[in-house]
DNA sequence: TAGCTCGTTGGACAA
DNA sequence: TTTGTCCAACGAGCT
C-alpha cells in the first residue's frame, strides 16, 4: 500500500490537476494537504483580499473533495515542518504537487524538492497553470523575450491547445484517524469586515469559476474586443482570481473559447490576454528582480516623489478629485477588482501625475485585489512606470478625463461608485471643477464638500513627468 | 553581421 | 466632429 501526499497550493480543483490525476493513479491512499504558511514569501504574503478568497476556495475545494468520498487537510506553520509530521505519521511515499513560478516559491520547493528526495521519498511536481511554462518558450538565439508579440507568435506556431485532463470520480478515503484543523483556525478572514461587499459578486472555488466562465461564454464574449474596454459594463471574463487560485485552468478556459461560435477577432482577442498572463510569468520567471527593481535600470535613476503619503491616502480611497479614478479606486475596495482599463489609468495617475514610486500602487493593489498575482501585477505597474517590459513609452501619460470621456462616455461607470455625482450631466460627469455653477447646484455637487476638487492639475503635472523623464534619459 | 521592421491599451494640436 | 501627424528615438527580434 503506498500513499501519497497531494499539495494543493494555487492549484485549487479537481478537474484538470496533473497531480491530483498522477497521484491517484500511482497510489492507493492520497492525502489532499493545504498548508497556510504565509512566512515564505516576505512581502508578497497573500494579503486582504486574496486572504478571503482563499478562505472561501479552501471551504469550497473541501466541500468538492468530501463529495467524492475524500477530504482535504488543512494545516498551517513550516512547510517543511508539517509535511515531515504527516509523511512520518502516516508513512507516505510520494508528495505531489503543481508548480508555482514566484522566486520565493521556486527557490522553496526546490529545497523541500531535495530534503524529501534526499529522505527516499518521490517528489514530482506539474504544470497546471499555465499553457507553456518560462523556460520552454525562447527566441531564436535562445534568450527570453521581452516583448509580447514575438513571445505570443511564438506560442501560436507552437500551438496552445492542450489536452484536458479529468477529475477523478471516486478519490480513496484519508488515512483512519487523520483529521485537519478547520478552516477557521487558519484565521483567513480579517475581523474586521471590510470586505463585505465581495460576497455580492464572486463565488470563489472552482464551481464558481465554471459558472463565471459560462456566463462570459454565454455572451460577454461575443462583443470581447470592444466590449473588453468599457468598465460600465460586464466586457470581461471576470475570471483573473479563479485562474489565480487555479481554481480553473488556462488549458480549460482556451478550450471553451474554442467550443463557441465566437468571431474570430473576439475569440483571438481573449485568448491573447491568457498570452500575456504567460507572458507576465514568463518575465517574472527570467527577471525576478523585478518584483522591486526596474527591468530597464536607467529607472534607478529616476525622481520619484519622497513626501507622498497624503497623496497615495487620497488616491487609495478616490478622493482624488478625478471621478474616473475616484471611481475605480472604489471599485477595488468594494469588490477587490478593478476593471482593466481603469486600472491603467489609475496606475498612470498615480505615477506620472502623482510621481508616486510604482511600488506603492503596486503594495496596494496587492493588499486590495481578489486577483493579486506576482507575476500580473508586477508586469503591469513596470508597463505603466515605462520601466517594464514592452513598456509604454514615456511620452504615453493618460488623461483620466479623457479616457472617462472616451471609455465611461454613458458614465454609468462613474455614476455607480462615485454616486455624489450620479446628477451630474455627461458633459461634465468627467471634470465637475469645469461645471458652471448653475450646473453643479442642479447636480446637487459642492466642490470640496462632497465631492473634491482635482488634486493636481492633469496639464502641469503631464508636464512635470515628461520632464522627469527627460531627466533619466540625459543621464544615459 | 548589419540592416530592417516593429512595438497592447495615448494625447495634443492642427486641419 | 473626425482624422492625421507628431511626440523621440531605442532595442527586440528576425533575416
Amino acid at each position: 500500500m503506498s500513499t501519497a501526499i497531494l499539495w494543493f497550493r494555487q492549484d485549487l480543483r479537481l478537474a484538470d490537476n496533473p497531480a491530483l490525476a498522477e497521484a491517484v493513479s500511482q497510489h492507493q491512499h492520497v492525502i489532499p494537504l493545504y498548508i497556510h504558511s504565509n512566512t515564505d514569501a516576505g512581502e508578497w504574503a497573500l494579503s486582504g483580499a486574496s486572504l478571503w478568497w482563499l478562505h472561501h476556495s479552501l471551504t469550497a475545494l473541501k466541500h468538492s473533495l468530501q463529495s467524492t468520498g475524500s477530504d482535504l487537510l488543512l494545516d498551517q506553520g513550516k512547510v517543511q515542518q508539517v509535511l515531515e509530521e504527516i509523511v512520518s505519521k502516516y508513512k507516505v511515499n510520494a508528495i505531489y504537487w503543481n508548480r508555482q513560478y514566484e522566486p520565493w516559491a521556486i527557490n522553496r520547493d526546490k529545497q523541500l524538492k531535495e530534503h524529501f528526495t534526499q529522505k527516499g521519498l518521490e517528489v514530482k511536481s506539474f504544470n497546471a497553470a499555465l499553457i507553456n511554462e518560462p523556460w520552454t518558450i525562447t527566441t531564436k538565439t535562445e534568450t527570453p523575450y521581452r516583448v509580447f508579440t514575438p513571445y505570443w507568435k511564438n506560442c501560436l506556431a507552437a500551438g496552445i491547445d492542450r489536452p484536458l485532463l479529468d477529475q477523478p470520480e471516486k478519490l480513496p478515503a484519508l488515512p483512519k484517524g487523520l483529521t485537519g484543523a478547520s478552516i477557521e483556525t487558519l484565521k483567513l478572514l480579517d475581523p474586521i469586515n471590510w470586505h463585505a461587499g465581495f460576497n455580492d459578486v464572486w463565488i470563489p472555488g472552482e464551481e464558481g469559476a465554471h459558472a463565471a466562465l459560462t456566463e462570459f461564454l454565454d455572451g460577454t464574449v461575443n462583443d470581447y474586443d470592444t466590449g473588453r474596454d468599457v468598465p460600465g459594463t460586464t466586457g470581461t471574463s471576470r475570471l483573473s482570481a479563479h485562474l489565480h487560485f487555479g481554481e480553473i485552468s488556462p488549458r480549460q478556459v482556451i478550450a471553451a473559447v474554442r467550443r463557441e461560435q465566437t468571431s474570430e477577432a473576439d475569440a483571438n482577442r481573449y485568448i491573447s490576454e491568457i498570452g500575456w498572463r504567460e507572458f507576465a510569468h514568463h518575465l517574472l520567471f527570467h527577471y525576478p528582480h523585478t518584483i522591486d527593481q526596474p527591468l530597464n535600470s536607467k529607472f534607478e535613476h529616476f525622481p520619484w516623489r519622497q513626501d507622498f503619503d497624503l497623496d497615495l491616502a487620497r488616491w487609495q480611497q478616490g478622493q482624488t478629485g478625478i471621478p474616473l479614478v475616484d471611481a475605480g479606486m472604489r471599485e477595488l475596495w468594494h469588490t477587490g477588482w478593478m476593471h482593466n482599463r481603469v486600472r491603467m489609468v489609475v496606475a498612470s495617475f498615480l505615477i506620472k501625475n502623482l510621481q508616486v514610486h510604482w511600488l506603492e500602487g503596486a503594495r496596494w493593489f496587492w493588499d486590495t485585489l481578489v486577483d493579486a498575482d506576482l507575476a500580473s501585477n508586477t508586469m503591469g505597474w513596470q508597463w505603466c512606470a515605462g520601466s517594464g517590459a514592452d513598456a509604454a513609452p514615456y511620452f504615453r501619460i493618460f488623461n483620466p478625463v479623457t479616457q472617462g470621456e472616451r471609455f465611461d462616455g454613458a458614465g454609468d461607470y462613474v455614476r455607480k461608485w462615485v454616486p455624489e455625482l450620479a446628477k451630474m450631466p455627461k458633459k461634465f460627469l468627467h471634470k465637475p471643477s469645469e461645471a458652471p455653477a448653475e450646473v453643479l447646484q442642479e447636480a446637487g455637487v459642492v466642490l470640496d464638500e462632497n465631492y473634491p476638487s482635482p488634486m493636481v492639475d492633469l496639464k502641469q503635472s503631464r508636464q512635470a513627468a515628461l520632464d522627469a523623464y527627460k531627466e533619466i534619459k540625459e543621464l544615459s
